[in-house]
DNA sequence: CAGCCAAATGTAACTAGTTACATAAGTTGA
DNA sequence: TCAACTTATGTAACTAGTTACATTTGGCTG
């Protein structure tokens, strides 16, 4: 093996000399090739073909100031709810020529700061987080830095960074208030983690309706169908009576769907199920579930056009409240 | 707004002249801070705080040569199979303080060259692609600029870049020969697009067994619940007889039971239902789903190991077969 | 108190591009 | 035929860091 193989990448020099002209030529052949005459260009073309040279990112990066690539913290991918919204936020990030970083932090806002540190280190030019409680840690960072940060899944105009989301005391207030339309009044209420999880806990404040004979049970338990599945086992088994169940997101709902059909319950005639979210797995299952669409994929394009007037035009963007509304479908029966 | 407001980010320049030193102290206040006095370490932290300085990760990278941005182009996020991958190699491209960038093709070998050359781009030290067909655009990249590109969910040992996955055909020949076992002998096939995915046609080749008296009818559909649901009305109505459907995913599989479920069919009893993925939703489904476990919690784990040594220690990895298992559940009785 | 060494800091040359400005060559018109 | 202009190319100074090497400073020893 010789010294000139064991060589690293060739640079804008090397090609120019190989090619027999400037540096300044290489980089107009590269940037504005009708700025060069065809002999030279061709001539620099093949320079950089047998050279196998690839202008490195970075120097680029450091003359225009821009990496082109935007970060996004989320608590995990294995939800659904946040892989179409990365889905839709990396589409239309695309279609401007912007990259999407992907950091998960299973809820851990320490972690959320060390990733967001470590975005910021890579470069990137945004970040996109969920919801509106981080640590200090993160806070510091992103005033100390300024980088433009934009919080989703989460409204609240008067937070210190624009967010772009919904309503989430709403939408399960919406969900409850369907079931108390049908006269439900026992509801058995099963939800995520509400610690570090202000949607969680926002959701859970909207079910707080004043009204005599309404009785919530709260069941906590973690965000996957297993999880939903042991929450309703554990309803079942405490005793206490119920005619509904309210989840606070679709994987649980699922998770209990299936749990009570194990059980030989059946949806809607023995309990009814209301939830929030809209995965497409809601709108096939068998009943299909009431449930509160959550319009995530708007969502990612709203924050990614926010993203993007922000970075590109320096407009710092307003907060935006998107519309939830109710999906209805077969999970719930009247109570007569 | 004066001018100084306006002005752009700070440079290590000007925390030098802030703090009144030279930017080789800056610099060593920020990688070696042990070998600045605490008293000049001091007053440049100051001016670091107090003009917001953020070191410009461009610059960085410059001189190290390494943005430690790893690039991954997925088919799409919306299907979990993915989403799983993906999770498994940020989180152990996370240890080692490598990012990923995540790029969605939608299938298309198109868009998959394009948004390559985009991550090539902005500087991603490797590629991690599905399967191993690709268009001769992204070929040439790949050779060109020589990234260290692995391919995932499919191994083949004589393919130009390594590939770290199953064995598709197996997979599907296993699931298949459990129902030929049970007895099953009229199958309804179940399939994504074979069009540009070596993995579909790879699952569909498997199930070329030459067997007196064995039938597969194909249909083919959508990779999504409402396909999957599509495609077994199809089947049931074209008339064919059947005793078991096999799918080639488990979202098909999915939408497969609730069809069924609508219809007032029974899974095993009235149909036998096979998979590929092993999506924990099989496991919870009712009945639980036999399919075939595809470990891409593994394939995430071993990609990216095998992709820090590519970048770390320059050495390129080889093929790694990784093993399927069937798993037992509830969705098959054996035919008598 | 000179001499020596280590610690602290500075100078300037790197990294790999872009680009303003200068210059050379070739074309056109008076 | 020479000024005026266009076109093509080169020179060198930028971008924002890192780092090898040089220099200064201070403490300790003989």
């Amino acid at each position: 093996m010789t010294e000139k193989e064991t060589k690293k990448r060739a640079n804008l020099r090397d090609v120019a000399r190989a090619a027999g002209v400037s540096v300044a030529t290489v980089s107009r052949v590269l940037n504005t090739p009708e700025a060069v005459s065809k002999n030279t260009r061709d001539r620099v073309q093949q320079a950089i073909e047998s050279l196998h040279f690839v202008p490195s990112a970075a120097a680029r990066a450091i003359n225009s100031g821009r990496t082109r690539v935007v970060g996004a913290l989320v608590p995990t991918l294995d939800n659904a709810i946040f892989a179409r919204f990365l889905s839709a936020l990396e589409y239309e990030l695309g279609e401007f020529g912007l990259s999407l970083v992907v950091a998960t932090t299973a809820g851990d806002p320490g972690i959320e700061a060390e990733k967001a540190q470590r975005l910021i280190d890579i470069g990137a030019e945004a970040l996109i987080v969920s919801g509106i409680t981080h640590s200090p840690d993160f806070d510091n960072l992103i005033s100390r830095t300024r980088l433009p940060t934009i919080a989703t899944s989460y409204y609240d105009d008067g937070y210190s960074l624009p967010t772009i989301g919904y309503d989430n005391a709403r939408a399960s207030r919406m969900a409850l208030q369907y079931l108390i339309d049908a006269g439900h009044r026992q509801i058995a209420v099963i939800h995520g983690p509400a610690d570090n999880n202000d949607r969680t806990r926002a959701r859970l404040s909207g079910l707080l309706v004043d009204m005599p004979g309404l009785e919530t049970f709260k069941f906590e338990t973690k965000i996957t169908l297993e999880g939903g599945a042991t929450a309703i086992q554990n309803a079942l088994s405490a005793g206490t009576h119920f005619t509904a169940v309210m989840c606070t997101s679709d994987v649980l709902a699922q998770g209990v769907l299936f749990e009570l059909h194990r059980q030989g319950m059946v949806v809607p005639s023995n309990v009814s199920l209301v939830s929030i979210d809209d995965l497409p797995v809601s709108g096939q299952s068998v009943p299909g579930i009431t449930t509160v669409h959550l319009p995530v994929v708007e969502m990612g394009k709203k924050t990614a056009n926010a993203v993007i007037r922000w970075i590109e035009d320096g407009i710092r963007p307003d907060s935006q409240l998107i519309d939830v509304t109710l999906k209805l479908r077969q999970s719930v029966a009247e109570i007569t």
